[in-house]
DNA sequence: ACCTGAACACCGTTCAAGT
DNA sequence: ACCTGAACACCGTTCAAGT
C-alpha cells in the first residue's frame, strides 16, 4: 500500500492561493449572494483558509473591490458601432452599458467613486469614450475634462439607483420625497409647486439619455477657461 | 436635611431625549470626532443611554445622517443675488456651497446618493435653485428634469473629492491613475495618450465650474424626448 | 517567504423585560 | 407608553507565531 499523502486527496484538492484566483472567487460569491456577503471574512472561509491569508495579496477592501469592477468591466461589449455619424448614441449605449454593470452590484459603484478605477479594462472604456467624441467633433481640451462628469455620472447614477431598488424602505422613501414635492406649500415653495409632476416624469432610461445628451452639448459649445485655471491640479491647493 | 432626589444632582441633569436632541447630539459629535465615530452605539454613549434607545426616535442609521443632513443645509446662506444677469454665477455658487458642506462630511454625501433628502431646508434649496433657471430663461419642463443632475453632480463631487482627501492612500491612489494614464501604451490606448496631461489639468474649483457651466448650457438646448417617454416613473418598469 | 489562528476593537439592530 | 440591558450575528485589520 502506498501511503502517498491520502490525506491530500480527501478534500477537492484546496487550491494554491493567488490574487486572481481571489477576486474570481469573491466574483463568484457576489454573484451567488450579493456583494454586501463578499466580506474579508467570508471570502476567506470561501477559500478554506483564515482572512488574515487574503491581506498577503490584498491591501484592504477597497482594493478588492476595484480588482473585481475591473473584471466585471471587462465581460462588457464595447465594440464601436460602424457609423461615425450616431456617435451620440453610441456614447449613450456605452455609458448605459457601464451603468448596468454597477446597477447590478451598487457597491462597485460606491467604491468606484470614491476609489478612481485605474484596471486596464476601465481604461479601454475610457479610450473608447475618448474616441467616440474625437469623432463627434468635439475639442480635445473639452473631452479631456468632460469625460470626467460623463463617467461620475454613469457612476452615480448607478449608485442611485442600484442601491434604492435593492432596499425595502425604497418605495416608502420615494413616495416620502413625491409626497413632499406635491404637498409644496405653494407660497412656500413656488416654484417646486408650480413644476409639480414634471420633477419626477420619466422613465429612468429616458431620463438618463437626456442627461448624457444635455452634457453632449454643453462640452461641444462651453469653452475651457483661460489657462491659469487650468494649471496642473498639484500647482494648487 | 431635605432628601429631595439628590441623585438627580449627582451629574448635570441627563436631559429628556427627543429627537430633535438626538440629532443635534449627533451633528455636534461629527463636528468633534468626524461622521465615522457617529454610530448608534457611541451616539447613545454620549447621551447616556443604551443603542436601542435611539431606534424609539430614529428608524435606522439613514434616518439619522438624512435629518443631520438637513441640519447642516439649514447653515447654509442661500441668498439670492441680487442681479439677475448674473444668474450662472448664482447657480455655480450655490452648488459650490452645497458641495462644500457634503466636502467636510463625505459620509452624509453618501447617504444623500442613496437615500434622497426631502428635508425642509432641502427642499429650500431646490428652490432657490428651481428659481435661478427660470430667472434664466431655462424651459420649465427642461429645469425639472435638468436639476437633478446639478444636484446629483454637487453630491458626487463632494463624495469623491471628500472621502479622498481624508484618506492616507489617496496620494498613491490617484498617482496611480496619473501614471496608469501617462503610461498608457500609444498603441493601446492612443487617443488617452495623445490628450496626457489634458485629463488632469485644472484646479478642482475651476473644473466644477466649467461642469456646472456646461451643464446649464446644455439644458438650455436639449428638448425633452416625446410625451410617451415623459410618463411617470411608475407606470413603466 | 508565505501563511494563518487568534485577538483587538469595534459594528447595527432586535427583543424581552422593566418602569 | 416609553425606555433599555443584553444578546445576536456579525465586521476589517493586525501581529506574533508557525511552516
Amino acid at each position: 500500500m502506498q501511503t502517498t499523502a491520502p490525506s491530500r486527496r480527501e478534500r477537492p484538492a484546496k487550491p494554491a492561493l493567488t490574487r486572481d484566483g481571489i477576486v474570481a472567487a469573491a466574483v463568484s460569491l457576489m454573484r451567488q449572494e450579493g456583494l454586501e456577503h463578499v466580506t474579508m471574512r467570508r471570502l476567506a472561509a470561501e477559500l478554506d483558509t483564515g482572512p488574515a491569508s487574503l491581506y498577503v495579496y490584498l491591501r484592504n477592501t477597497a482594493e478588492l473591490h476595484a480588482a473585481m469592477l475591473d473584471e466585471l468591466i471587462g465581460l462588457v461589449g464595447l465594440a464601436l458601432d460602424g457609423r461615425p455619424e450616431l456617435w451620440p448614441d453610441s456614447v449613450v449605449e456605452l455609458l448605459w452599458s457601464y451603468t448596468g454593470i454597477l446597477i447590478e452590484h451598487p457597491g462597485l459603484a460606491r467604491s468606484a467613486l470614491v476609489t478612481r478605477p485605474a484596471g486596464p479594462n476601465y481604461l479601454t472604456l475610457v479610450e473608447h469614450l475618448l474616441h467616440l467624441l474625437h469623432l463627434g467633433g468635439i475639442p480635445d481640451a473639452q473631452s479631456a475634462w468632460g469625460i470626467d462628469v460623463l463617467l461620475l455620472f454613469a457612476t452615480s447614477i448607478a449608485l442611485e439607483h442600484g442601491t434604492r431598488r435593492q432596499e425595502a424602505d425604497v418605495k416608502e422613501d420615494e413616495e416620502a420625497l413625491v409626497d413632499a414635492l406635491r404637498q409644496a406649500n405653494a407660497d412656500t415653495y413656488p416654484t417646486i409647486a408650480a413644476l409639480g409632476d414634471a420633477l419626477v416624469s420619466g422613465t429612468p432610461q429616458a431620463r438618463f439619455k437626456w442627461h448624457v445628451r444635455v452634457m453632449l452639448a454643453g462640452m461641444a459649445l462651453t469653452p475651457l477657461p483661460g489657462p491659469e485655471a487650468r494649471q496642473h491640479r498639484k500647482d494648487l491647493s
